[in-house]
DNA sequence: CATTTAATGAAAATATATGTCAATTGATTT
DNA sequence: AAATCAATTGACATATATTTTCATTAAATG
């Protein structure tokens, strides 16, 4: 799932009655290429099809957007910087977020045993799970000054 | 830390350089009165508290939350509804949250290994915790129909 | 290739959140 | 208790992010 030729994201939209757009086809091209720890937001994203020559609508990239994470193919992650950022969803290789709520500086973090906890907890459920984030919110060391307070 | 009367907010804030407010005592006790799993938008807020006769202005409606976010007495939750909601922190009693992505149906539940979990990982990196998150995406049993699919 | 219906683009509309600034009020000091 | 000073508030304006609307275009199906 990590990788998804364009006839097989033909075949994941058409099984669930969606259809295969070229728009669809190149925004999911755009998150394969990113380099791990790459978010985008959906202004990002928009820009960054501009950048390849490829116009696409800030409508149509929001609703592609929903769909992917509907469709379980790309995470939602709401860092501090008000906005939405998106990253591909890979379950195998997931990760997780601690972000200073001060200047927003955002890190990454692995943590293998938080798969097993989410799959556990949505069988508990009846929920089939799309995606299972840990966030962490703190202070970062060069935020954090007691001594510079009263 | 679960419960403040409003003498130690005071305190809470005057150790931090901010003032004691009437809004500010307004605004917690809100939070207090909740029932565990009740989630409050800022507009939420802002009625629940005209509701009790208190006009508190929107604009600091919302610089109320973001200073108790930041002083680590509220946490700020993305569901899926597409606004923030916030609820007290109470680390002793940390909870956190299913969604549905589909029908926003919202399950909390508690897991104890996280805050261990939140507690290595933030001190790896230099950071003081405020909050602790796990949060599951997926599709809840009643939205989840591969039968009703082409 | 004709039919059907989902998807798109452009623009307008909404929702959410933040910034500005004069007036007010809390904390602290006489 | 009054004076001082800066933090905070409220009203309003503004910004930003996201969604809706609707006429047009184009996948899928047979
Ligand atoms: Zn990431
Ligand atoms: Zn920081
Ligand atoms: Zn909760
Ligand atoms: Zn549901």
């Amino acid at each position: 799932m990590t990788f998804l030729s364009d006839t097989a994201l033909k075949h994941e939209l058409n099984a669930r009655g969606f259809r295969s757009t070229p728009q669809r086809q190149k925004v999911l091209r755009i998150f394969m290429a990113l380099t791990q720890g790459e978010h985008l937001s959906a202004e990002n994203l928009h820009q960054a099809l501009e950048e390849d020559g490829e116009h696409i609508s800030l409508s149509t990239v929001y609703r592609t957007l929903h769909l992917m994470v509907y469709m379980g193919l790309l995470r939602e992650l709401e860092l501090a910087e008000g906005h939405k950022h998106y990253e591909l969803n890979r379950p195998m290789l997931d990760h997780h977020h601690l972000v200073c709520v001060h200047c927003n500086q955002t890190l990454e973090f692995s943590e293998s045993s938080i798969s097993e906890i989410g799959k556990k907890t949505a069988e508990t459920s009846g929920y089939q799970v799309l995606d299972c984030q840990l966030t962490l919110y703190g202070i970062c060391s060069k935020c954090y000054m007691p001594e510079a307070r009263t």
